[in-house]
DNA sequence: GTGGAGGCATTAA
DNA sequence: ATTAATGCCTCCA
């Protein structure tokens, strides 16, 4: 079957990991893709969550940029959305950006 | 030495 | 060939 994509057979992998991500804190595009088994997924995984079906349920709002950013642009309904979700997660946006140091999660499961 | 901005590189559809 | 929910590197302040 041809008809399959690569990001196909990640999809489910994908929503397990960002479903994965505990409540308040929140991971980056390419943790998550790196996570899944993509080294250089990360759009992959925008990508796939930008695909995502109506009544998912997935935590797509935990997952930022490296940068620990929104990616929708400042303003945005997409980005005042996440922004908002974040915060009702307890996640604090400080100069729209997010504190990695206070609410970034490494994939592991810690202590 | 730290923080912010811009540009280039990478993969999948 | 073009677009994209990105990432990493380099430069300036």
């Amino acid at each position: 079957m041809t008809t399959a994509t690569v990001t196909d057979a990640y999809r489910e992998q994908i929503w397990k990991i960002v479903h994965s991500i505990p409540q308040g804190k929140v991971s980056s595009y390419g943790a998550v893709a790196q996570y899944a088994g993509l080294p250089r997924g990360a759009r992959l995984v925008g990508r796939i969550l930008s695909q995502l079906p109506s009544g998912s349920a997935l935590p797509w709002h935990r997952v930022v940029n490296a940068s620990g950013r929104i990616t929708f642009p400042l303003g945005s309904d997409k980005y005042r959305e996440q922004r908002e979700r974040l915060m009702s997660d307890g996640v604090i946006l400080r100069n729209d950006k997010i504190d990695w140091k206070l609410f970034g999660w490494d994939g592991s499961h810690g202590s």
